[in-house]
DNA sequence: AGAAAAGGTTTATCACGATAAACCTGACTT
DNA sequence: AAGTCAGGTTTATCGTGATAAACCTTTTCT
């Protein structure tokens, strides 16, 4: 459960795995140095800290996600729902609706999903 | 903008100015030894920091907060919303609500709120 | 063979959020 | 007047996430 949590770096970090991998360690870090300004050790410290986690593997010099950014996404919101909206997603959409407008086609998306969250 | 952004101590610590505001400073401190374990030296860190930021007041000391518990909510809703799910509501709801069932009750009031939010 | 590049690890440094010790002033209390 | 307590500020310490310098081994290229 616990080891979803991201730190600020490393989600960015994994947003570019999310995105290239699988991805050889080495073309990793000259897209790190090129998009987050990262020296090479700084991108193998990132490697080998997350891999201890259990977030990624790296073998035979490729870098493959092991956990999918979706996981992580719903990690983080049910993190938010919690700790900010006692759980509570009728809260949630409350406080977050104020003062905005939805699509229609929004609208009927977000019902569909509803009516089929309902039991 | 940025300055609705609050560290878990802070948010920690808005909470209970939250409850009890206005409050006294004194009073605060002794609130927040026991919720919190802090010493008085560290409470009045926080209102101080918190003060120059503009989250809250401390006049004669009495305590009130100047930005509302929802406008922050709100404000971490949006940043999440952004950061994870590119700003679409459909997304992160599709997200969230994997595997989860919602009662029929919740399920009214969300989609008595879509409609309201609909133009 | 010798140089260069790939693929790392070890060990630090740095920034900053979290927490607090020590100190200060003024009002009230005995 | 001496002590106590309210109401703070100044100045540190500490933990840890973010970043990297220095070093090492193995493979590849000339």
């Amino acid at each position: 459960m616990e080891e979803f949590k991201l730190f600020d770096a490393e989600y960015k970090f994994m947003d570019i795995i999310w995105e290239l991998e699988p991805i050889n360690s080495t073309e990793l870090t000259k897209v790190c140095l090129k998009k987050l300004g990262w020296k090479k050790s700084t991108t193998y410290t990132m490697i080998r800290k997350l891999a201890g986690r259990g977030i990624l593997k790296n073998e035979n010099a490729t870098v493959v996600a092991l956990v999918k950014r979706e996981e992580v996404q719903k990690h983080d919101s049910e993190v938010l729902l919690k700790r900010t909206f006692n759980n509570s997603l009728p809260i949630f959409l409350a406080t977050f609706l104020q003062d905005k407008k939805l699509s229609k086609q929004e609208a009927e998306e977000i019902k569909k999903m509803i009516e089929e969250a309902t039991k």
